[in-house]
DNA sequence: AACCTAGAGCGAAACGTTTCGCGATGGAGG
DNA sequence: CCTCCATCGCGAAACGTTTCGCTCTAGGTT
C-alpha cells in the first residue's frame, strides 16, 4: 500500500505538501496536477487510522436503533447512511433488540469505537450519559423520540397531529365511539399520539370514553389483545386507530380470528407500513411517517453540528405525517 | 482521555509492559493486579486508531447487503452484528439499494475504511474484484448467493431443497398442475429454486408444463403479474409456489384483486416472512429460511478466517430451510 | 526603492500504540 | 557450582498522518 511518503518521493515534494494537497490547502495549480497524477499512478489512499490518530476523528458515525427488524427504523437508517456517505462518513449501525440494558451497552460500544457523532433512537433515555457525550463535544441527534429534560437535537414525526388527523378522519365519517390502541405510557411517542386523540375530541366537542383508550405495549400481542378487549365491551367502538406497526399486525390478526367484518362492523386505521395496506383485505387505511424526511433531516443536522455550527441548538424538527384513507374506513351507520 | 503512558506513569511500569498486559502477554500476577487497578482508576481505554496504525487492524467488519428494507437481510445482519460484537469487532453496514452500480461503490467504500473482513450478498458478482480482496488476505464471506467460478467461503440456504420440499408438499396434496413463480435467471438463488421444482417433478414422475414456470424478477409487481398471467391460462394451475418475499406480497395482492378463493381455487405457498402468514386470510403456508443459522455460521466462519485458520477453504454451508403448511394449501379436488 | 504580504513549500515534532531485541532474575538440571 | 532456559520487564523504533512555524519568492503598496 502506497503511503504519503511514496507520493512525496515520486513527485519530489515534501510530505507536508502532499498532506496539504490532500486536505485542500494552498498548492500551486501545476503542482496539484503533478500530485494528482502521482496519486493515481501509485494508487495512494489516505490511511484513516493514521490521520485519525492526529485529528481524533474517525470519520465514522454511530447509529443506534431499537431493532434492525423494524422496517420503519431501517428505512430511515438506509437514508441516513447514504447521506453521510456522500460526506465521506461511514456508519456503524447497532440495534439493542428493544432491550433497555443493551441500549447502554451498545452505546458504550459506539463510544469505544470513537465515533464522531451519534444518531439514536433511545428507549431508556439515559439523560446523564447522553449529556456527558454532548459535553465532550460529540454531537448526538435523537430520532423518533425526545428525552424529557435533555437539551438535545431531535428529529421526529409530528405524532400528535398524526393521531389527530387519523381520528379526525374517523369523526368525519360520523363515527362517535372511536377506540385508540396506544403504546406504553413510558414511550414519548405514545404520549403524543394519545394527546392527539384527546385534543381532537375536545375540538369536535365529542364525548370521550376512557375505556376506549387502550394502553398497549407496541407489540403484536398487544394489538391482538386490544381488539379482543374492545370486542368484549358492551358498547363496542365502531372505529379504531392503531398507533404503531406491530400492534397493527396484531389487530388485523385479531380481526381475522374474530371474523370481524371491516369496515361494516369496524373501521380501522393502521400505522407505519404502507405495504401491508395492500395485502390485507379490504385495503388498510394507514398513517405514514415521513421516513425520508426524517433521515435526510437527521443527517444534515448532524453534519451541521460536526462542522461546529451549533446554531439554534437544541433544534427539534417535527415532521408532517401523511394519512391514506382506504376502504378499511367507512361511514358509520346505525344498525 | 488517559493513555497508556498515563497508566505507565501511575504504576511505575514501562509502556511496553502495559501494552503487554493489554494484549494478554506474560505479566507477573501481582503486577497484573496493580495495572488492572490503575486502568480502572484512570479510566484508560485503548485507542483503536493508534493500535490499528501499528497492527493494520481496524477491528471492523464490513457488511454489504442489497437492501436495508428487506427484513430477511436485516435479520441476518442483526445476528451477525451481535456475534461479532462479542469478539470486539464493530460492523459497518452498507446497502446498495439493489443497484449493481452501487454495489461496487459501496464495496470500495468499505475497503477504503480498512475493514478487516467482509460479509456480503452480491448481486453483481464481481469475481475479479473479490478475488483481489482475498489475495490481499481480506477474508470475504458470501451470503445467500454464490458467485460462479469464484473460490470463496459461502453461507446460504439450501434453496434447491427448499423449493423441492414445498412442491413436494403440494404434490402430496394431489396437485398435478403446480405453478412456480421464479426469480430472474441471473440470480443464483432463482436457478436453485427452479432446479428443485424440476427435480421433484422428475422424482415423482409428474409431467411438467414449461408454461407453469414463471420467470419473475423478485419484485412485488412481478408477483402480481405472475398470478394474473396464470389466471388467464386455459388450464390454470391448482397450486402455486412463490420463491421470494416481495413476489409473495404481489401474489397475494393479485389474489385479492382477482377474488381468487384460497385454497379452494388455488393453493399457495409463500416465502421468507413468517409474519405475513399470520395476517392474511387464510393463514399462508411459508418456506422459511434459517436466518439465525445463516447469521451465526457466517459470523463464526469469518472469525475463523480472521484468526488465520483457512482450513477447508473455500467452505460452502448450505443450511436447511423449514416449511410450514397452513390452510392456504388444501387437497386438490376436481371441480 | 524600500517595505509588506500572501502564497507556496519544507522540516520536524507529535499523536498512542505495538513489537523487537536486550538484560536481569531465578529456578532447574547436570 | 556452573549452565541453561524461561519469565519478566524495559527502551526505542516504527506505523502514516497532521500541523506549527519557518523560509523563500513574487507581486503590490507606499
Amino acid at each position: 500500500m502506497a503511503t504519503i511518503k511514496d507520493v512525496a518521493k515520486y513527485t519530489g515534494f515534501s510530505i507536508s505538501t502532499i498532506s496539504k494537497y490532500m486536505n485542500g490547502g494552498n498548492v500551486l495549480k501545476e503542482n496539484r496536477e503533478i500530485i494528482k497524477e502521482a496519486i493515481e499512478v501509485l494508487g495512494y489512499k489516505k490511511n484513516q487510522m493514521a490521520a485519525g490518530l492526529k485529528t481524533n476523528k474517525t470519520m465514522t458515525i454511530g447509529i443506534l436503533i431499537p431493532s434492525l427488524e423494524n422496517i420503519f427504523f431501517t428505512t430511515i437508517v438506509s437514508i441516513i447512511e447514504d447521506e453521510l456517505l456522500k460526506e465521506g462518513y461511514g456508519t456503524i449501525i447497532c440495534d439493542f433488540k428493544e432491550d433497555h440494558q443493551l441500549e447502554r451497552k451498545k452505546l458504550d460500544f459506539l463510544i469505544d469505537k470513537n465515533v464522531d457523532g451519534i444518531i439514536m433512537v433511545s428507549y431508556a433515555g439515559d439523560k446523564e450519559y447522553i449529556q456527558s457525550l454532548l459535553d465532550k463535544e460529540t454531537p448526538v441527534i435523537l430520532l423518533d423520540r425526545m428525552i424529557k429534560g435533555l437539551e438535545c437535537d431531535c428529529v421526529l414525526a409530528d405524532n400528535l397531529n398524526a393521531s389527530y388527523q387519523a381520528v379526525e378522519a374517523l369523526i368525519n365519517h360520523k363515527h362517535k365511539r372511536i377506540g385508540i390502541i396506544c403504546g406504553p405510557e413510558s414511550a414519548y411517542t405514545a404520549g403524543e399520539r394519545r394527546k392527539g386523540y384527546v385534543r381532537v375530541h375536545e375540538d369536535y366537542d365529542l364525548d370521550m370514553d376512557e375505556d376506549l383508550i387502550y394502553n398497549g405495549d407496541y407489540t403484536v400481542e398487544g394489538g391482538y389483545k386490544a381488539i379482543n378487549d374492545f370486542w368484549q365491551m358492551d358498547k363496542r367502538p365502531s372505529a379504531v386507530m392503531v398507533t404503531n406497526y406491530e400492534m397493527t399486525i396484531g389487530a388485523i390478526m385479531a380481526i381475522n380470528d374474530l371474523d370481524i367484518k371491516v369496515p361494516d362492523d369496524l373501521s380501522i386505521i393502521g400505522f407505519d407500513n404502507i405495504q401491508i395496506s395492500k395485502i390485507v383485505r379490504p385495503p388498510l387505511s394507514i398513517v405514514e411517517q415521513p421516513m425520508n424526511d426524517i433521515g435526510m433531516t437527521a443527517a444534515s443536522l448532524l453534519m451541521k453540528r460536526l462542522k461546529g455550527d451549533y446554531q439554534s441548538f437544541p433544534a427539534t424538527y417535527r415532521l408532517k405525517t401523511e394519512i391514506f384513507i382506504k376502504e378499511s374506513v367507512a361511514k358509520y351507520r346505525e344498525d
